[in-house]
DNA sequence: AAAAATCTTGCAGTCTCTGCACAGTTGCAG
DNA sequence: CTGCAACTGTGCAGAGACTGCAAGATTTTT
């Protein structure tokens, strides 16, 4: 099911398997009740281990929905490397968007996980905090990486931190879009749709403009 | 000091007093000690007050950090309404800034306690996402709002939820500024320049643009 | 097979936050 | 100004999140 299930020993295996035990079993177990009537302590022993061994895994109860896999420290300076390796002759948007590419396929791929978490996120708005928060831990190093890109500072000037402010807005309200229709469309393409737009100024659209094609 | 502190009768006075006591405590404490060596006990011993009415204003430690002033009911609907009565020439982003334009001026008037804030919500990730669900707390009525004054639907159509997030982006982004050089630059005016850049679609500026004038 | 590294677990303890009941204040009508 | 109604402050008990510590179990390495 894991795509990177081989070739890194029993103990790394075990551990992937519990991570996704526990962030299965407190997906399934909050959609069923809600937020707070699930414990730390029911999650654990859905999933077979001890409590303290929940803590282990996550920090709090929100990281077991929220956080799918293990996070690897070093995929932020990946995605940073994969923002400035990008083609010298697309804008700083495309870039952003070439950047996310692979990470976009996840969401059709595992469409009922995430849709279930979007829904679960939709109920409890203290939810998409911590999404936001997760973004941020990298923020300092993206907006530096924007900065470098286009030949400004990252901290004296406005225009990086806009710009990954914004692209981030476009792929939250993408992805809400995604999840309204229950992943219908590619999300790929409705952030597309989105970059296309804040590139043009947020020009407000003719009417039904998400039903056309083109 | 506060401009609301007339005519509401002695009751009402005295507990926005010890909301604000409460809030300066919490940002005097925390400036000091950080977040995680301070605690609600402490907080509720600086007011004066038993930490059992701490909880009666504050349903979170975090939320006596972030929420200067008790905030009303209606003062979400207000904005709304303020968004739609703006001129109709105005396009959709003047239109939200318009509706901002009156508590713009509050970052500028209590400089040193915003800045105090923000170096706070610097140090401590966690609490950026308390102010995102803040502002997500009106969310859905904001964007049902751009809809109606674009003539689109509020959850089938991208662009209401694009604009409203684009926007925050660019507040967010204009106030981190902001608070960068220490308030010496007027907020509104950062903000104007944010929406600006994103109205005309994000183009790379040329160098050292957040110091020119126009 | 033994040693080293790592993981799981229980335990004790701190802190946040809530419901409840009671006491003290304030607002208001008569 | 008096008495009632509405509200506010506070203590208490308790659930639940989360952490440090140390002992035991398991995997990896030598």
């Amino acid at each position: 099911m894991s795509p990177t299930d081989q070739g890194m020993g029993l103990r790394a295996r075990k551990k992937l398997e519990t991570h996704r035990a526990l962030a299965k079993a407190a997906l399934r177990l909050v959609a069923e009740r809600g937020l707070d009537n699930v414990t730390a302590e029911d999650i654990s022993a859905e999933a077979g281990v001890s409590p303290r061994t929940f803590f282990n895994y996550f920090p709090s109860k929100e990281d077991a929905i929220l956080v799918a896999y293990p996070e690897s420290e070093q995929r932020g300076e990946q995605l940073v490397r994969r923002f400035l390796d990008a083609p010298a002759d697309l804008g700083p948007l495309d870039a952003l968007l070439w950047m996310m590419s692979e990470e976009l396929v996840l969401f059709d791929e595992n469409r009922e996980e995430w849709l279930s978490r979007f829904a679960i996120v939709d109920r409890h708005p203290a939810l998409m905090a911590r999404v936001v928060s997760g973004q941020l831990s990298g923020e300092r190093k993206m907006i530096d990486a924007i900065a470098e890109r286009t030949g400004l500072h990252g901290t004296e000037d406005l225009y990086p931190a806009l710009l990954f402010a914004a692209f981030g807005a476009a792929v939250k309200s993408a992805i809400k879009l995604w999840a309204h229709h229950g992943g219908r469309r590619p999300a790929a393409e409705l952030i597309r749709a989105a970059i296309d737009s804040l590139g043009a100024g947020l020009p407000v659209p003719a009417h039904r403009p998400t039903r056309g094609n083109s």
